[in-house]
DNA sequence: GCATACGTTGGGAGCGTTCACAGTTCGGAG
DNA sequence: CTCCGAACTGTGAACGCTCCCAACGTATGC
């Protein structure tokens, strides 16, 4: 709620037109200009010449609260990114997930707003204001276990999709995820099969799926893993060359590390290559995710490729057929193994 | 305006309590429960105090909807980006400029909504969607000369302020700029005065203030730059280093290169350092910006601090004072020179 | 005792749309 | 020539809110 002490009403109201305005100038009814306004179906063709010509003159733009106020559609949706700020502009995968999710909205005409919840009070604004009808729904990406705005949403009865496997809602929430569990197990079963006899893992954080899962997916492999060789980053780059220290000097003998993030990846060898460790001749370093920095580090990284496109597709469609009245449902879509030279 | 085809109203509604559920609840009036709304100013106290039980027991959120068409606001702004996504998570000064004015502009309670307007498609549907009511302003960052964007919305009417100086638009709208022409003339002065003979550049976009005033003050100091001194790139690290190399060839006895980005400086140093050049010992090399990315490459950049925090504030006090009325303003911040090692 | 002022309250008007419905026109079949 | 339906058009009633005005006490000053 605004403050209400806000100086409230001393700009000078540059009238707009109304399509009142435009209906006296085409010499037409309201109606007609509404008619023409929605697809122009059942008017007349110098009618709707007339008010188009009309439009064009007045610069009438439809006044998006009136219509909403009526039709309950705001014809946009809100991509809620529930992170620290800063991680947005790190992560790269936030990036493909966004160009996809606005170019599927887009043939749609629905406009996505970017909404970066970074603090517990921003996610508390950003509640109140998705709920208040701006939205007709909302796309959620990295949601942390206990993060409160899941329950929030579902309790105003805003439609929303979540992207990775919300973790204690799966039964009740709509998601899209990758399979994250066995993208882990191919990339470990390849290390295995490349002769590596100790595999060492830095995973990802364990309040997300994606962390627990890849995790998950490295035991179901590697049945005989000991603490000494599992270690784990928030998937930036200082962490996993941070990590990769810690894991170096808990298990020297490590001959591979599958990293949870390819971001966390390039750290751990470019700390590696500053310990005088070669990659992948020393030690093979793995990677997951398939982003941008995969192909252009030295030596390029054998990762887990992850489906964003698909991924993007899968969330606005499921959001839309969600807003449209359907039940929730999830996809789980499958990872694939990509091999370079760091493994 | 949307798609009128798409299917309009299967969705079950799940009512949402108004204002007359809440006032009926509560045993008051629609206009008791306004004022509780609005501030609950001239409300008894247990009349306000019904009200918030009621509003709690219905669960009731205001409808932004009704309450904008009345009001005329909406109690949020437009972040307009107006590039390619990419940058958006490439350049840091981007992620500055937007945590600055989020902070600031939740102070007032009004929400930041990031739009991205990659293609020319895109700014058509955001100048139609910002013009139609959604917010009273618009914060328009990375103007390319050219863009019909900033005419668009100065046709519509509606508020904003440009981020550096509009070319071609100074006189007309409002923007808050770093003061990049002193500032390249300050760090220029600097690498004369540390007794480098010749001085190259590699400048941003020429289509931008920020490429056109950087290498104005580049040559108001070297007044006899040659082409050969000359080189551009469009931000971003890669090419930074494809500058660098096209830089170095044309002129290989340089002494020192001003980099218009940091960015970019990182890019020529890891190009020069691949070439076996040192720097500064055989190469001084000095950026722009003081970005995050100065601190932590190696050599540490020397550069100039761009006031993003001040931007950010002055931006979004003038787009406030424009809304109330004002006329346009421009506003030049004073740029600072850093000194550390690559330089 | 009466007029005045002030804090509080209820309710009507209106914001700019969409939508349902009723009315009009017109062409072709009977 | 009449009648019917289809195509087109105008109008009133919402949508849920804010704001204004009138009406009410109740306290204050003469």
């Amino acid at each position: 709620m605004a403050d209400p002490n806000r100086s409230r009403s001393t700009r000078p109201q540059r009238q707009r037109p109304t399509m009142d305005d435009v209906a006296a100038v085409a010499g037409v009814s309201r109606g007609t200009v509404s008619r023409v306004l929605n697809g122009g179906h059942n008017v007349s063709g110098p009618a709707l010449e007339a008010v188009e010509r009309a439009i064009r003159k007045t610069g009438y733009v439809v006044n998006q609260h009136a219509r909403s106020l009526v039709t309950q559609r705001s014809d946009s949706v809100a991509f809620i990114l529930s992170e620290p700020q800063d991680r947005l502009f790190e992560d790269p995968n936030f990036n493909n997930l966004l160009r996809g999710c606005t170019q599927v909205l887009a043939e749609h005409d629905i406009t996505l707003l970017l909404t970066v919840a970074g603090t517990s009070e921003d996610r508390k604004r950003i509640g109140r204001w998705v709920t208040a009808g701006h939205v007709d729904g909302a796309l959620v990406v990295s949601n942390h276990l206990g993060s409160p705005l899941l329950d929030e949403l579902k309790g105003r009865g805003l439609p929303f999709v979540v992207c990775g496997r919300p973790l204690g809602h799966e039964r009740e929430v709509s998601y899209v995820a990758a399979d994250d569990r066995d993208g882990a197990r191919q990339m470990v079963t390849y290390l295995r099969s490349r002769g590596h006899q100790k595999i060492g893992i830095i995973a990802g954080p364990l309040d997300t799926s994606g962390g627990v899962d890849r995790l998950a997916g490295y035991r179901d492999v590697v049945t005989d893993a000991t603490p000494a060789m599992i270690e784990g980053g928030d998937y930036s780059q200082a962490s996993g060359e941070a990590a990769m220290e810690r894991l170096l000097r808990a298990s020297p003998d490590l001959d591979a590390v599958f990293v949870c993030s390819d971001l966390m990846a390039v750290g751990a060898i470019s700390y590696l290559q500053r310990a005088g460790r070669s990659v992948p001749g020393d030690i093979a370093i793995a990677g997951f995710d398939d982003s941008k920095v995969a192909t252009t580090t030295s030596p390029s990284l054998t990762t887990i490729r992850q489906p964003f496109n698909r991924v993007s597709q899968e969330m606005v469609r499921l959001l839309l057929a969600h807003i449209a009245g359907e039940e929730h449902a999830a996809v789980i879509l499958p990872t694939e193994l990509i091999i370079r030279e760091s493994a």
